[in-house]
DNA sequence: GATGCTATTGGACTTTGGTCCAATAACCAT
DNA sequence: ATGGTTATTGGACCAAAGTCCAATAGCATC
């Protein structure tokens, strides 16, 4: 394990004035602190492992904020957002917020309610990076099944007897005896109910026939 | 089973030119419509089982459409909401998103997009309808458990044995086969798989020991 | 006090699931 | 061709879970 770092709060704004006093803002809150002019400085970075967020400027030359917004998640990156903006319009916030934004902010923000914002975001990156190493996880368990095992697997958490996979693909109880055992390793189950869930997890289909 | 009726919008405006052109709009979509002039007059209906949507305006004399908004969920009654306004603001808009509202428009309503955000509306208090009505199938399964089937319930979805049960509960694993026997049949279940799925819909916890 | 629900346990027996050891065959890569 | 993975099956055996039937005891309600 990696020591715990105080988590890292990026800054998008193409005033520097603005990057300044927020940036000074953040670290009095012990939060590190990395600042953009341009949105694209931002995608340019790489490894973003540890909790933080972002902190938005919808009114940016180039790529605004709400494009950066819809390219983050697109890519599948999704990390919490606190927009600020000087000019901005009701369709602009709604927008924001539906895409998942944590708040949307006026100029001049109020310092508590901006590290409010703040703090609730890098709490909710947290989750979602708990969530995501967990689902990770699964995910790398599912990987080392083979293809057979991928077969039995979604019969035996819809709750069907050996018996009765081995008659739906035409083996014995006894070959299903022996996958079953393989996938409960692999998955590193230690039980039926343990298997249900991290099967859930990721994500496994069981409709059952 | 009720036949299925059209989906019902309820419009709440003190405007009244404003409630005759959306419902006249809605009822065109082939919806039914209901509308009131008040907040309350909203809260005092009853009964509404049907797919539904709020089309709310937030400027309301009395009670306010964001405080209509937050009573009904206070109410753990949450009706999927389309705001709409003359005078609205950046932090009415986004208090209303954070709060789960579905749109937040500005007067004048494009036909289209209001029309749009009503479908998505009703769509979603479907799937939350769905979802409600099978938890409370579920609950009600467990509460038809006595008090040492709903102690043993958690512990067998945790995946110990039933040995491992009686030993913690001082009883004998005769004795839990019976209760666990009663579970399954109480829950519906048919096998162990549906259980645990049916205990984590039901929000029973399972830490193991 | 009789009835009904809950809780508890026993015995006998079957089915199912898991374990250990072992074997065969296909396929792929070095 | 030899070694590794995958897939398949067998036998023996044990452990766990489910299924009958049956019994006792506490407790509340009528």
């Amino acid at each position: 394990m990696k020591k715990q770092e105080s988590p890292i709060v990026y800054i998008v704004d193409d005033d520097p004035s603005v990057r300044r006093s927020l940036a000074r803002l953040i670290r009095l809150e012990g939060f590190r602190v990395e600042t953009f002019a341009q949105a694209q400085d931002f995608l340019d970075e790489k490894e973003r492992t540890d909790p933080s967020c972002l902190v938005l400027d919808v009114n940016l030359p180039g790529r605004s904020g709400l494009d950066l917004q819809r390219e983050l998640s697109s890519r599948g990156y999704s990390m919490p957002i606190v927009f600020i903006t000087g000019y901005g319009t009701i369709p602009m916030s709604v927008q924001a917020m539906k895409d998942g934004a944590v708040e949307f902010l006026e100029k001049p923000v109020n310092d508590q309610v901006f590290l409010k914002a703040v703090h609730q975001a890098v709490e909710k990156d947290r989750q979602m990076k708990r969530q995501y190493m967990e689902l990770k996880e699964i995910q790398q368990r599912l990987a080392s099944l083979t293809p057979r095992e991928r077969e039995v697997l979604p019969l035996v958490v819809s709750g069907m007897l050996n018996k009765q996979i081995a008659f739906k693909l035409g083996m014995t109880e006894k070959t299903i005896k022996v996958h079953r055992a393989r996938i409960m390793e692999k998955m590193e189950a230690d039980s039926l109910a343990d298997l249900v869930r991290l099967a859930q997890k990721g994500g496994i289909d069981f409709q059952k026939s």
